[in-house]
RNA sequence: GCUGGAAUCGUCUAGUGGCAAUGACAAGAGACUGUAAAUCUCUCGCCUUCGGGCUUCGUAGGUUCGAGUCCUACUUCCAGCA
């Protein structure tokens, strides 16, 4: 309770704008600690990192957390007693609360969020749903208790609110891409809706509380102009601290997706691009107006033998022995104690779950900084007007010998 | 030397006479983007114009329409007795 009371409204500085118009560098102060943006936000769903430590966060320059106020639903009251999630997960810096919106899908419809034009697109089964939406909220099978549960706006933000995160995510509801035009209209409505809902009952709440807390409005629209410029300007009216960009996105049109929705929006607040960081991902979400992303890719990815390195994506598992470190240019504490990609691969692979733990720690986090410096090192070149010598190098790099770094 | 038992894909393993033969691990390929994910998918005897063809279950014979499965001998290994 006391240590909430020193919440304060979220101010975010401009520093620089690109000459094409959305993108820009500046800084989200939160009561916690301030976020130069672009930010990449480590995804720590139920209040901790998966393998990492809150230390080694730091160490490679984390800039905030996002936890998952589905996830963290029955623990929210606990949270509240702590002190709240930057207290409780012993992060102790800036941090968000997804809404829970993404697991309508993820429950439900069932599909990558991110799709290339060549993969078949296939939706789940009615029957096989774990999640069904109605205008009132989502019901859901908890998919391991097989429990029945309710999560609707006015719940969601009761759960945010007792985690108390800096920032907050109103109650959406992501389509898939096998969703077509007529669904993507009803889902736009029904989110606009529980947009305003979400708003009504987080600022009862924090009028309860007697402090403030943040709450940004998460746009959805699908791939469609016309759906996404008008929930853009719907949502942009309304007194949001900030806004998410949500959706499932064929990759061909983020950025198209991304700049109908920022020319709408309010150019001074704070804007969140929900679940990418594919290096790809970030330039394009970052030129559009995106000053925060967070995303699962870099530590699932690491544990599954997927790591990053400026020439590229390579799988682990095709370098047994080999005595080279992850990436010569990295500067995460992984590659800078000498592990090797031969002794990371052997712990992978190790039958010892101690080994395998300490394979995920080290990866996630060579994977996790890695991330960030792209952030970074957009910031620094922005500043010195090389940005856009900076993006070609790394993208023609970074892609350019896709397969064969791969292959080895 | 005698008496039991055992020999199947890199390893371990399933296998009532109709089997190219089970499962696991290893190996190979791919996927993964607001974490139902320390996960999932595919390949894994050889060849294939993807219909199929060929060669396989320690070795050699035999019984049978048909043998990894039954019989005989041999080889190797394990256990017990000498």
């Amino acid at each position: 309770m006391k240590e909430s009371a020193t919440y304060k409204s979220l101010s975010f500085t401009i520093d620089k704008t690109l000459k094409s118009g959305l993108g820009r560098i500046g800084s989200i102060k939160t009561a916690h600690d301030e976020i130069k943006t672009p930010a990449f936000m480590t995804v720590g769903t139920k209040g901790e990192v998966r393998f990492v430590d809150m230390d080694s966060l730091h160490q490679i320059g984390a800039e905030a957390m996002l936890s998952n106020g589905y996830h963290l639903r029955k623990l929210a009251p606990e949270i509240a007693k702590q002190g709240g999630l930057a207290k409780y997960s012993g992060w102790n810096g800036p941090t968000l609360t997804d809404s829970g919106g993404f697991q309508v899908m993820s429950l439900g419809s069932g599909l990558g969020k991110v799709v290339s034009m060549d993969r078949k697109i296939k939706q789940t089964s009615e029957k096989n749903r774990l999640a069904h939406v109605s205008d009132e909220g989502v019901d859901f099978t908890d998919p391991f208790t097989g429990e029945q549960e309710f999560i609707g706006p006015e719940e969601s933000m009761q759960i945010q609110t007792n985690i108390g995160a800096d920032i907050h995510m109103a109650f959406d509801e992501l389509t898939s891409l096998a969703d077509n035009y007529d669904y993507n209209v009803q889902a736009m409505f029904r989110t606009e809706m529980w947009a305003e809902r979400s708003l009504k009952k987080h600022q009862e709440i924090r009028d309860s509380l007697g402090y403030r807390q943040n709450l940004y409005g998460v746009l959805q629209g699908g791939r469609w102009e016309d759906l996404r410029r008008r929930t853009a300007k719907v949502l942009g009216t309304m007194d949001f601290d900030g806004y998410g960009l949500g959706g499932a996105f064929l990759k061909e049109q983020l950025g198209d997706i991304l700049r109908w929705c920022n020319e709408e929006l309010p150019f001074e607040k704070p804007k969140h691009l929900l679940g990418l960081s594919r290096p790809d991902d970030i330039f394009i979400g970052f030129e559009n107006g995106a000053d925060t992303l967070d995303c699962v890719a870099p530590t699932r990815e690491a544990r599954h033998g997927r790591i990053y390195t400026r020439d590229g994506e390579i799988y682990l598992r095709k370098f047994k022995d080999c005595p080279e470190l992850l990436d010569e240019n990295c500067d995460c504490p992984t590659c800078r104690s000498g592990w090797t990609k031969g002794q990371l691969r052997a712990l992978w692979k190790s039958p010892t779950l101690e080994e395998k733990a300490l394979y995920y720690k080290l990866s996630s986090i060579h994977n996790l900084r890695f991330t960030i410096r792209i952030f970074e090192e957009i910031r620094q070149n922005v500043l010195k007007n090389s940005y856009e010598a900076y993006k070609t190098d790394f993208l023609s790099r970074y892609y350019s010998q896709k397969k064969s770094s791969m292959l080895k």
